[in-house]
DNA sequence: GCCGTTTTCGGCCCGACTGTTTTCAGTCG
């Protein structure tokens, strides 16, 4: 979709704009690009359906927008942005990434310096060109530096399933100390992102100083990056940021909602409070009130002790963290009609695990699985190993697989006398080869209780062979999901090419399953597709895809993806008692 | 450059910290 790509250039241009220190205009592009990236449908769809008209239609995007975004349909450019790229010809991207740069020093360190990218800035700083400039030091400089270093070792990102296990263990300790009240995660993290730039802790302490000095001094802290009264930020010997904030407890909800973001959603929040006459920052919701000179006057704490004081004040439901991104939560919380998003606890089963017939990592013995599951409270698990074209991942094949059968028919007896409840299911993960056929006869896929199957090979075909390949793996009659649809791996390959909505079209006529796919290295389906699965009524399920028993603890970030694209228990099939859990299978 | 049940002109979200200044700009979230 080009909707990204323009989005994209939208977001350079309004930060050459703003390096160019030209007011309001940037903003409009960036809200146009925030606009443009949340769309459903693809912005060349839109054009050709119902021309400039109905593209002016679209939130934030006006004549000149709708101008560029012509012309780039046609030409594959912007005429302006490509002039202020010549003007200024930097890379944004490695510049912008450096903490502490801005337009406004970027753009002074290219007028004076001429510094282009990351290897001439951390030049010109090794060399003390930069720390004379005005407006910039010494401490600019070595910040600067630290910077760069930082970028090039840890490439900005780290995955939600690194993140989560480690903030937990410092919010642990210190939940320890007894001047803390409270504590949570925010920002991204709370709102389950798939990657998460750096960390986010709020505390509820009335000794804010106590906190903040066993913060900055747990184990595993190589740097302090700052410390004040409130507030500190650590950098952990994995080159991950963490910050604290501690708070009163009775701005604890208005500062939760606040951290937790994110922007977007926050910047409509305010603007219906601003509409309403109420004021809302991280210290609370307040009355403004105009005094005898109008001169505006802030008293009256109305609200802010708790998150869901603060959206009902506003007039709406309560939001789940997980689906505020501003991406039409807050009309449907103003209606009423928030879905009610599926929890961990919803779950009933675990149908893609990798066991030691396969490519299980050690002995991970079926009956550990099942030992795993019942621990979390399961009704049923699924075994799924790869099949035979995967020779590097032992796949197993016909034969195999009906051995197999054998000993999972033996447990299942076992367990069903033990637990008329829990049961043991049979699949496998099949995998689709380039012409879309299974690489496992129908005969033996059809004595299976469920068949999984995914691409594992040639992931760089077109769009159009990659649709094709995987809606005629659809169609076959023993294939009920769809293992990883769109193959990333995050901070690694990128999702093969494919026309989801075609693939949710098929999915949906064939009954065919799309697998959200928990491990923290996938999330695939991302949230945004979760989203149109549901809307277009194509059934999900949520499994961990785990190599060792330890990874089914993998489903939580799966449930939080479900939740960023607004599934309900109804979406998702192992959500389901096993009595109707079968009968989406085909 | 976009938007509009007080407006087609005059507004555009808010607060804190850092490092630079000597009262504040830039950046961040």
């Amino acid at each position: 979709m080009p909707n990204q790509e323009i989005a994209k250039i939208f977001r350079n241009m309004a930060f050459y704009l703003e390096m160019e220190e030209i007011a309001f205009k940037p903003q409009v592009y960036e809200k146009a690009a925030e606009n443009l990236e949340t769309l459903s449908e693809s912005i060349g769809e839109i054009y050709k359906k119902g021309g400039v008209g109905l593209l002016e239609k679209i939130p934030g995007i006006g004549k000149s927008m709708v101008a560029h975004i012509v012309e780039y349909l046609k030409t594959g450019k912007i005429k302006e942005y490509e002039q202020l790229k010549k003007k200024m010809p930097i890379n944004l991207d490695e510049l912008s990434g450096v903490e502490g740069l801005g337009p406004k020093k970027i753009s002074i360190l290219y007028k004076v310096l001429g510094i282009k990218n990351l290897k001439e800035l951390e030049n010109a700083a090794k060399k003390h060109k930069i720390a004379p400039l005005s407006g910039f030091g010494e401490k600019t400089e070595k910040n600067i530096l630290e910077g760069v270093e930082f970028l090039k070792r840890s490439s900005g990102r780290f995955l939600l399933g690194y993140i989560l296990p480690e903030v937990r263990k410092i919010m642990a300790k210190l939940a320890n100390l007894k001047e803390v009240e409270f504590i949570s995660e925010a920002g991204s993290l709370r709102r389950r992102k798939e990657t998460i730039g750096d960390a986010d802790i709020l505390a509820i302490s009335s000794k804010p100083q106590a906190v903040i000095n066993r913060f900055v001094s747990l184990p595993g802290v190589i740097k302090i990056l700052s410390k004040g009264t409130t507030k500190a930020s650590i950098r952990l010997k994995e080159g991950l940021d963490v910050d604290l904030r501690v708070l009163k407890k009775e701005s604890f909800g208005s500062a939760l909602q606040y951290f937790t973001g994110s922007k977007e959603h926050n910047i409509v929040l305010r603007k219906i409070a601003i509409e309403k006459g109420l004021k809302l920052s991280e210290y609370g919701l307040f009355k403004k009130i105009k005094n005898q000179k109008s001169k505006i006057k802030i008293t009256n704490q109305i609200g802010g002790q708790t998150e869901e004081e603060i959206y009902h004040l506003l007039g709406m439901d309560y939001i789940p963290p997980e689906m505020r991104e501003n991406s039409g939560e807050i009309e449907a919380a103003i209606k009423g009609e928030l879905p009610h998003l599926i929890e961990l606890k919803d779950i009933k089963g675990d149908l893609h695990c990798h066991s030691h017939w396969g490519d299980g990592i050690g002995p991970q013995m079926i009956e550990q699985y099942i030992f795993e599951a019942k621990k979390r409270g399961y009704e049923y698990i699924g075994i799924s190993d790869h099949t035979k074209f995967l020779f590097i991942e032992r796949g197993l094949n016909e034969k195999q697989l009906m051995e197999q059968n054998k000993e999972i028919k033996s447990l299942n007896s076992k367990f069903y006398i033990l637990n008329s409840k829990f049961r043991i299911l049979h699949g496998c993960e099949a995998n689709i080869m380039a012409d879309g056929s299974i690489d496992i006869n129908n005969e033996t896929l059809s004595k299976l209780d469920y068949v999984i199957a995914g691409v594992h090979s040639q992931f760089k075909m077109s769009k159009k062979e990659m649709t094709e390949r995987i809606i005629k793996a659809m169609r076959n009659p023993n294939v009920d999901i769809i293992s990883h649809p769109t193959g990333r791996i995050l901070k690694k390959r990128e999702e093969y090419e494919i026309d989801f909505d075609e693939i949710l079209k098929v999915a949906k006529e064939t009954g065919t399953i799309l697998e959200i796919n928990a491990s923290p290295y996938r999330l695939d389906l991302n949230g945004a597709n979760v989203r149109k699965a549901k809307e277009a009524g194509v059934k999900m399920i949520i499994n961990t895809d785990s190599h060792q028993k330890e990874q089914m603890d993998f489903m939580e970030y799966g449930v939080s993806q479900a939740r960023r694209g607004w599934a309900e228990k109804e979406d998702i099939i192992n959500a389901q008692y096993f009595k109707n859990l079968v009968k989406f299978f085909k």
